[in-house]
DNA sequence: TTCATAGTTCGATGGTAAGCGAAGCATTAA
DNA sequence: TTAATGCTTCGCTTACCATCGAACTATGAA
């Protein structure tokens, strides 16, 4: 009968995994760099440009050139409404992710979720954090035990300028790949950059993964038992 | 930071044209066989018992079996607020269709659409039909006028069954390969089965497309000049 | 200048999924 | 029974498009 307009388009256009992970990063309403979109979506910069035209083309982001760097935010409330619409319906199906985008494997075992850790690694972490009780399920969020206090000194983490920040010291993150939490926060953050200082792992260039050494990976395992 | 649920399988699911254009149908409210729905998206059944299986597993569709027939309905109202606030957005920004799903150049000349015909032709039609003065645009849907009484009379158009039937004689009905007007309605449905009679054409099986011969497409070009 | 960083464009590759024919299953009609 | 219809499953082909390397442009820094 009536055909309508073009849902498809619309469809496919969020229908990329990569595309996906952008719009939702952008959700938060922050405006992001192209490089940053790629690190978000765990692609490299080429692929992520010609996604940002797509969906600029497509009337979902629009792009504000300042310096060398392009922001991208979503396009109007329209798309926002629109995902959220989604999401909520998606959320309450339950869907599981089954494409998962660039379908690197170490991309699941290990990699960067802004600046902190996740994949497998994050989310042992976590739980090895919680079984300790060094962190503790808060009504909102997270709370530091006393332990955990020590904890981290010992691993020699400094409070005190994290503490002063606005950013929430300890927050917990949804993983994708294993739909379980992992830390964030300026704490989660703090010890990833530890991990970098002590020479256990480094970021992979153009990519979100984090390489974890044999060395490294090993104090990490014994660190954080499970 | 969060990564929230996943939109990408749900957009991948309405992503693709077929499916939409089944969606699209089912946003009636009416339950449709598969057989329907594959008409409607103009792909075989065996295509379309792919989509829609996936479109079930994805928790759009459910499904009644009666007798050998299985009827497809929207899964919930969640799903068609989906859709619809995706059509709004997509009617709004104006997207162009662009993936055209099964390609086949004859769908786009003339196909049927439900029971009346579509395409190139069918808004060829209409736009004949308009500039004669035949119908008339009228403040809901069309109105027939007397010199179109006169002219479907002619064109041997049995009136009297028609307009007891409680779809409306003239309806005008959105032509996704165009973005024109064609004629829909009970008036549309009988021409159709007018040319059949006239031997001017005949449905292809398995498909939308409404095949016709040399002479009869002569014919209907000079029935329906623009 | 020269170098570095942010981003785009181009070309080639590969994986994925839509599509269909053929065969099979299930239900109804005769 | 047999035949016909509605629908599914299987296997295969094809087309699209996401992805990335390489080369290029643009802006800023030294």
């Amino acid at each position: 009968m009536k055909e309508g307009p073009d849902i498809a388009f619309l469809g496919s256009l969020i229908g990329d995994p990569a595309r996906a992970n952008m719009l939702t990063a952008l959700l938060s309403g922050k405006a992001l760099t192209a490089t940053e979109l790629a690190g978000e979506a765990g692609v490299t910069v080429q692929t992520a440009s010609s996604h940002l035209s797509k969906m600029e083309a497509g009337g979902l982001l629009r792009q504000r050139k300042q310096g060398r760097y392009r922001y991208f935010t979503l396009a109007d409330d329209d798309v926002g409404s629109v995902l959220e619409a989604m999401m909520g319906f998606a959320a309450k199906k339950g869907h599981l992710r089954t494409r998962t985008g660039p379908k690197d494997p170490a991309l699941r075992y290990s990699r960067v979720c802004y600046n902190h850790l996740a994949g497998d690694l994050g989310v042992r972490m976590m739980d090895s954090l919680l079984a300790k009780n060094f962190l503790t399920p808060e009504t909102e969020g997270l709370g530091l035990t006393g332990d955990g206090k020590a904890f981290f000194e010992e691993f020699e983490i400094d409070f005190e300028p994290l503490e002063k920040l606005r950013r929430p010291l300890c927050k917990s993150c949804l993983d994708w790949s294993n739909r379980r939490s992992h830390l964030a926060g300026s704490l989660g953050s703090a010890l990833l950059t530890r991990f970098y200082d002590l020479g256990w792992a480094k970021r992979v260039e153009n990519s979100r993964i984090v390489a974890f050494n044999v060395a490294g990976e090993k104090a990490f395992l014994k660190t954080f038992p499970v």
